[in-house]
DNA sequence: GACAATTATGGTTAATTATGGTTAAGGTTA
DNA sequence: TAACCTTAACCATAATTAACCATAATTGTC
């Protein structure tokens, strides 16, 4: 999860942004005032900072080159309502390293906000693998393989779940933990579902006695190898 | 990639515009007075000479006349904060064939830059390209290269989507997102366009396989490399 | 405490639904 | 007209829901 510190006056465009933040998974500290996103700046760390150029008192462009000073390294977006060239030169100077200009769609947001982190924590891909018995899963391109051939391509949910099970091997996954880190919710359908998926696993899993799925009832699953 | 002679004496604007060419691919010489503008000049050759008017000492118009003495064809373009029309006409005078006015955005220098060079070489140079496995995409040009070499004319809309993937390559890129950004609205029918889309992509792609589209069900896609 | 009765939980398989893949046929526009 | 985009039709697979079965955990009774 992200840290992001934001700074914007206006309430109604605040909160909408703020919301959108949260459901993309960002720990959102939302400033009003120049001033106040520099303390919230000072008492926590943050991955990157989105901030509204047009706000009273110290302005985003000022806010900006304090928090260069402090951290050269940071993604700052600006948001602007102004569409001049100027303000954009202005703001690469105070060392912005994105711009928005309003109006904008929350999906265009997004992207940007996920495009400089990607850029500022280096886009290294790193094929992702986790091994286990004579078992290894690829989480990036959703395959399992058996002493290094591939056997089985996984569907997300799959990859997912016997991720979250590999991560823990050896050590119990509750099971309200596994349906709200994959679904979000523990309903009784999702319930009913993670049951259908545990079985795929364990039909893909069979071929190797050594790695099983444990059941622990009222508990969760444990996955030994 | 071209090269660029850029005579500028204020550091911060001076610092921003070479970083906006050198993202757009370009070789920069930066002088900071007309005398060495011109000394650069007789030490390589350029593209293009983008020249700030008003600097200290022998300004961008003489640095023209000089330039253009020794090379009648090469383009130059003038920045300056005077907005007057005798301004303009002096500028033309000294062999400058376009002229931008401060403040101006990257994006509009980067157009004008372009054009100069479209209209002295025919063709364009700035060449925003990215680079994925052994392929390359060029956003302007709309080609995919395979180790260097064109392989296909890309659309405008296979190379929109692509480009989308290629900017979050190795993260997942939600459907729905993909689907307003490049279409503005995420209906049915543009949903069925998509699949249309990521399946001539699979096909541009399918000689390297360390690339591939991931499709992840009910969420979106991720371009693995 | 032993035991069956009951309940809660998970297992298994199949049916259903949603989503995406593939190919080709219409439209549009330069 | 050719290139491109969109729409359509049909197919394939993943995800979900349902139905029914099995067993562990709990409860009640002696």
């Amino acid at each position: 999860m992200h840290k992001i510190l934001y700074l914007e006056d206006e309430p109604f465009l605040g909160q909408v942004v703020v919301d959108a933040l949260v459901d993309n998974n960002f720990k959102v500290t939302w400033a009003k005032s120049g001033d106040q996103a520099l303390k919230n700046f000072d008492k926590d760390t943050f991955d990157i900072c989105l901030l509204d150029v047009m706000v009273p008192g110290k302005d985003g462009h000022a806010v900006a080159k304090d928090i260069r000073r402090k951290n050269a390294a940071i993604p700052i977006v600006f948001i602007t309502a102004k569409s001049q060239g100027s303000d954009v030169v202005e703001g690469f100077e105070a060392g912005g390293t994105e711009y928005i200009k309003k109006p904008f769609s929350l999906d265009e947001l997004m992207a940007r906000i996920n495009n400089q982190l990607r850029l500022s924590t280096g886009r290294v891909s790193t094929d992702e693998e986790m091994s286990f018995g004579k078992f290894t899963i690829n989480i990036q391109r959703l395959r399992l393989m058996e002493d290094g051939v591939e056997t089985h391509k996984l569907t997300h949910r799959e990859c997912e779940i016997l991720k979250r099970l590999v991560e823990s091997s050896n050590d119990t996954v509750e099971r309200k933990n596994l349906l709200n880190e994959v679904w979000g919710d523990d309903s009784y359908y999702n319930s009913r579902n993670l049951d259908v998926y545990i079985k795929k696993l364990r039909n893909y899993l069979a071929s190797d006695d050594s790695v099983e799925i444990i059941t622990l009832k009222g508990l969760g699953y444990k996955l030994v190898c």
